[in-house]
RNA sequence: GCGGGCGUGAUGGAACUGGUAGACAUACCGGACUUAAAAUCCGGAGGCUCUAACGGGCCGUGCGGGUUCGAGUCCCGCCGCCCGCACCA
């Protein structure tokens, strides 16, 4: 018998879906539309087995939908601006267009390879002019209607590679490329307006039900919303033009607890004392020194200098605070400066104890004993931090009764700060403006000029796309399009006047932030179409890995709605995904050895042999099996997609993917398993080989086998619904051990065949569209309808079912499935077990679930 | 520190709203076929224990308690692991 030759087949098979047209998505307001969409890779060169799993997943549920009637737009593309490019370009001194072209072609050619039903018509990246220059369009419309502008802001710089660094791209205080030690510099940049959202983006997140959870609440992390009391506290010996100093608390409850206060070293007071006093420039010189990164803050200890200005709380009239300049104040964050309440507060105690400043309590636990100690904190007491629902007793309540939960005395202080005209309930989000220029070549260029003489104007349209140069060179450090010989010398658009291009190039996260929308009209000479946008947006599944929780899906949520108010999009896309489903990755043991001076030497996995007894090298030499980690090539735990199509096929690496685990959680890849999955294929088509050949067989078997046919549609339908598709998987397999057991009659067996190929068509669909051949169906079984479920062939003439005696199964009886509640009683009463734990006692109960089971308690 | 998730055989995992724990698969063991191996097919299997056998018994979903006729599932208290966020005032 013939073995099912992949090699052969899934080429045939890809060549005819194409001459077929099958996956070119056409716009048809009479069928219901379905768009599924998996966050689009960055070319690096290769497909890896995460890609393969991530397309998998949605092309089982791109051809599902199809199968169930829908129309489906399924796209795909490519995320093509990025530092990689660059690095090659500065590396090897390639051009980065050719270089990122060059990987398109590749990658293109690896994910054909795996069949997936993708409508190859629409694809574009995002590099092309075509559709940068649409993106140049958003951003002039943005900044007319104001959600982009320009302001200072302080970034990392690094001042070698001459450019701004992400908080990422920060190791200890040094460039991650350069090593140089990171400024902190004031630049004016780019910024889009997404703060001004933080109310809408952080309420809607509640409407996204088909959300992960988790994902929802790290958005609403992020944007980090709160409420707390803003006000203003009196200075004294400030210098002119600081009478007073604003400040922010979502504890306004510990009012009376302050005992001093503290300023960022950003602080406008602070740069003005700065000028004056050697003491306080070096201090604020100190604190500027500490990179940004969370990492370096984290280690920084909590210093402080007194800066000799004092304020006064107008509830403590006779306290006045010392006002110290502090590390750990962030400009960024409320008004740069705080109070503090060293009794409640670990930080604000620390401060306090290094200092030497008092601690005041506020309030003590609500079962705290009263008397002694109960004003001031021990030298050995930890700051008091109970939630704010908890009820404690206040000592010393701003408004309000001694007894109350901390959130009724904020409320109440809130509202006494009001009424007395010292401050005002105010919210504060965390979400900051998203700075999105960046001084780099490979990006879209911000289509604006510098003129002399009007300052900043915009590009005129008919003059997009502003493309790059295609001669950029990379010999020395910093933004190549500043270095360009011609490229941003202009006129101005307004007055003609010899003028400057920007030459900061657009935050690659801009790209990836409308491109769904893009897809539905991919060839369109505005950024969207009407008529498309409306028909296909939004996108109704959309999947990826949850890296992307934050900034990707926050700025296409943000890009949705600012593209809605300048016309792009349909107002009903605000929230552009409507169900989102993040993917588990592809893990791999690891192998390694160790070098002369003990270093760890990795090894991948086809240079291993692998057996019970352990691994090791081809020469003999043992290797060390570590644990299962993700993919990667530093750890060289990784397999090539590609040689695994070579060795098994396209449907065997897709079939394992989806096998075992749960889809949203990691997955590891074995050799054992992919070849057991290639074994389960040929089993597959073995099986649809002897259903031809098979006879008459015994009729009475046909039931049996029809039953587990429906069986079988009933839970894949479900667990492909449902995201499990691991069970779906495990359907097949037992649809797979019914047919291989049925002596049915050959033609039953061939019927309940074709029912596994349109079943397992989402999954493996090469061998699917063979069985189908083979089997004699019509047209192509990707084409084809999803079987539909015969659903009284789920239900049995009998059941089984346990009894219990006192909770423990201890027998079983076999009753017709429609036998009422006295008729089971009568049979398990009659039941030898239960006669024998009766011992001829009368149950003193007896518990019938119809259907479930039967519990007797003696 | 804050927030979230998860602990089930050798392994990945399954178990609907509390109702036969371990589906399905991997690895493993035994058998058939074969000169042999591979492939394939058939069978076994949570642990302990009693029995010559047929069949029983006890224990068992991280640990300890609770609710219930019945708990992997619900409640309380621990332990461990993973992920995200974090000088956020």
């Amino acid at each position: 018998m013939d073995r099912y030759n992949a090699r052969e087949a899934e080429p045939k098979w890809q060549a005819a879906w194409e001459e077929a047209a099958l996956f070119a998505a056409q716009r048809d307001p009479a069928r219901p539309k379905y768009y599924v969409l998996e966050m689009f890779p960055y070319p690096s060169g290769r497909i890896h087995m995460g890609h393969v799993r991530n397309y998998t997943m949605g092309d089982m549920i791109a051809r599902y939908k199809r199968a169930r009637g829908f129309n489906v737009l399924h796209p795909m593309g490519w995320d093509a601006f990025g530092l990689p490019a660059e690095n090659a370009a500065i590396e090897r001194g390639v051009n980065p267009a050719d270089w990122t072209y060059a990987n398109i072609a590749e990658m293109r050619a690896q994910l054909r390879l795996m069949g997936f039903s993708l409508d190859w018509s629409r694809e574009f990246a995002t590099c092309d002019p075509a559709y940068y220059g649409q993106q140049q369009a958003l951003f002039l419309d943005f900044l007319e209607a104001g959600f982009v502008y320009r302001k200072a802001s302080v970034v990392n710089w690094d001042p070698v590679d001459m450019t701004v660094l992400a908080n990422e791209q920060v190791i200890d205080g040094k460039g991650w490329r350069s090593g140089a030690p990171v400024e902190r510099r004031e630049l004016t940049q780019w910024f889009y307006r997404i703060s001004d959202m933080a109310e809408t983006l952080l309420s809607a997140l509640d409407g996204l039900e088909a959300w992960p959870e988790k994902v929802r609440l790290m958005q609403a992390n992020w944007i980090g919303k709160s409420r707390g009391l803003q006000f203003s506290f009196p200075t004294r010996n400030a210098p002119a033009g600081f009478e007073e100093i604003l400040m922010y608390t979502t504890r306004p409850d510990t009012f009376l607890g302050a005992t001093f206060a503290a300023i960022s070293a950003d602080h406008p007071l602070a740069r003005a004392l700065a000028k004056d006093r050697a003491d306080v420039a070096a201090f604020c010189a100190a604190c500027r020194r500490v990179a940004t990164s969370e990492e370096a803050l984290e280690k920084a200890e909590k210093v402080g200098l007194d800066t000799g200005i004092t304020v006064v709380n107008p509830f403590l009239p006779n306290q006045p605070l010392p006002v110290y300049i502090a590390n750990f104040v962030l400009m960024e964050y409320g008004s740069g400066a705080i109070y503090g309440c060293p009794a409640h507060d670990q930080r604000d105690l620390d401060f306090a104890r290094k200092y030497g400043l008092p601690v005041h309590r506020v309030f003590l636990p609500a079962d705290a004993p009263e008397g002694a100690g109960e004003e001031y904190l021990s030298q050995e007491e930890a700051a008091f931090v109970p939630p704010k629902t908890e009820p404690v007793r206040y000592v010393r309540p701003l408004a309000g009764d001694a007894h109350m939960t901390g959130q009724t005395a904020i409320d109440a202080a809130i509202a006494r700060a009001e009424a007395e005209g010292v401050g005002q309930g105010a919210t504060q989000f965390r979400l900051r403006d998203w700075g999105a220029g960046r001084q780099r070549f490979w990006g879209a260029p911000i289509p604006v000029v510098h003129c002399p003489v009007c300052g900043i104007v915009p590009e005129k349209r008919e003059n997009l796309p502003i493309r790059l140069p295609e001669d950029p060179s990379f010999d020395r450090p910093g933004n190549a399009l500043d270095w360009h010989p011609s490229w941003k010398y202009t006129t101005c658009p307004d007055c003609g006047a010899d003028a400057v291009r920007e030459t900061d190039t657009m935050d690659t996260f801009v790209d990836s932030s409308w491109y769904f929308a893009r897809f539905t009209a991919p060839r369109a000479e505005t950024p969207t179409q009407a008529e498309d946008a409306a028909y296909w947006m939004n996108v109704d599944q959309y999947i990826g890995g949850i890296e992307h929780a934050i900034l990707h899906l926050l700025y296409s949520r943000f890009f949705a709605r600012a593209m809605i108010a300048t016309g792009h999009l349909p107002k009903t896309a605000a929230e552009p995904f409507d169900a989102l489903f993040t993917q588990g990755m592809v893990t791999h043991e690891t192998y390694s050895t160790k070098d002369a001076r003990g270093r760890d030497v990795w090894h991948g996995p086809d240079s291993i042999i692998r057996n019970e007894a352990g691994a090791r090298l081809e020469d003999g030499t043992p290797v060390t099996i570590g644990p299962s980690i993700k993919m990667s090539k530093s750890k060289r735990n990784v397999v090539d997609p590609t040689d695994i199509v070579d060795q098994f096929g396209a449907d065997t690496a897709r079939w394992f993917v989806m096998s075992d685990s749960p889809p949203d959680r990691d997955v590891e890849w074995t050799a054992s398993g992919a070849e057991a999955a290639w074994k389960h294929l040929q089993r597959v088509w073995r099986l649809a080989q002897e259903a031809l050949a098979a006879g008459p067989g015994v009729p009475e078997d046909a039931a049996p086998l029809h039953r587990a046919t429906h069986r079988a549609i009933a839970d894949v339908t479900e667990a492909i619904e449902g995201f499990a598709f691991n069970k779906a998987v495990a359907a097949l397999y037992t649809l797979t051990n019914a047919v291989a057991k049925s002596r049915a009659p050959g033609s039953v067996r061939v019927a309940a065949m074709k029912v596994m190929a349109q079943l397992m068509q989402p999954m493996t669909p090469h061998l699917a569209e063979e069985l189908w051949s083979v089997l004699g169906g019509a047209g192509f079984v990707t084409d084809a309808d999803w079987p539909v479920l015969d659903e009284s062939l789920l239900v049995d003439s009998s059941v089984t079912l346990p009894i219990q005696i006192n909770g423990k199964r201890r027998a079983d009886i076999t009753v017709p499935a429609d036998a009422g509640k006295d008729a089971v009683e009568q049979a398990v009463l009659a039941d030898a077990t239960v006669q024998k734990w009766l011992d001829g006692a009368a149950p003193r109960k007896l518990i019938v679930v119809p259907g479930r089971i039967v519990n007797v308690v003696v």
